[in-house]
DNA sequence: TCTTGACTTAAAGTTAACTTTAAATTGTAT
DNA sequence: ATACAATTTAAAGTTAACTTTAAGTCAAGA
């Protein structure tokens, strides 16, 4: 199966300006040609999947392309490649850590928006900077504390 | 107790320029002035973590000038607020999902080259694009298959 | 008092990652 | 055959988020 710049634009939810530029970064090595037009055949989307991670997690595009090129050059660079493929799972652990931080503080400010919406006013909550443990409690109806 | 711009900039790890920038951006409301230079008080750290938080989940700055602009408005603004968290609270779990996925798909890839490297060469596991349950288990030693 | 270092603003410069434009070519449907 | 839609390249334009520069102010120590 074999499919247009257009389709696998749709199918990536880019734009295909964005897969040529790609292309002109040599992010898609192994794109053939047919009249001058890509075609994208099956083995590109194993790639494209790949690629897909590596920008989500935010490798810049030059770095990509190392990874590119490094595959390129064949066995002689498998452990060059396992060490920049250890180095970015460290670094989507870091991201998944400093986000699940950031959840925390979302969910105090879901919290704090709560209390101070049933009281009418943020004077309520305004001072507390973090949610304790006593605040907690004191938030929990005094019915549902032997549950906990 | 008070801190110059400098031992911000330290402490949040960003460049003195980059918290100008951010004041002139409107995102660093009630920062005092003492002869025209900017004096940092702990209520001011408590909405840098805020901040920080809304830079690291990749919200626009304007957008969370957006927010700050709200905060001013006062308690009207309240529920607008809420709804502003909890939306950007989602943000934050869809992205904490797309890179559990992109986790995943390093974790093979760190599998992939682990196994090239045993065998010396790509060839062995270049066609397996998943690391399905019969490949994991044959790379599990026949003595220890048991024990699952 | 003088020098040094930290601060100030406004404006210009930088960078990455696209996006748009223009002009040309090709494939498909009428 | 002709029109239309999709493709191509090269080059210029855009945007967000800084960063640097230049020219000046201010406080503290020698």
């Amino acid at each position: 199966m074999t499919y247009s710049i257009k389709e696998v634009a749709e199918m990536m939810n880019v734009e295909t300006s964005t897969l040529r530029y790609y292309d002109s970064m040599g992010l898609l090595p192994g794109v053939k040609r047919v009249n001058g037009r890509r075609v994208f055949e099956d083995k590109d989307f194993k790639w494209l999947r790949v690629l897909n991670c590596m920008k989500k997690i935010n490798m810049p595009i030059e770095k990509i392309k190392e990874y590119v090129e490094l595959c390129k050059e064949g066995d002689s660079t498998l452990k060059e490649r396992l060490n920049m493929i250890l180095v970015q799972k460290q670094n989507v652990l870091n991201q998944i850590s400093e986000l699940k931080d950031c959840l925390k503080e979302f969910e105090y400010k879901e919290w704090y928006y709560g209390e101070a919406l049933k009281a009418g006013t943020e004077k309520v909550v305004e001072n507390v900077t973090l949610c304790s443990p006593t605040l907690e409690v004191d938030t929990i109806p005094k019915n549902k504390k032997e549950e906990k």
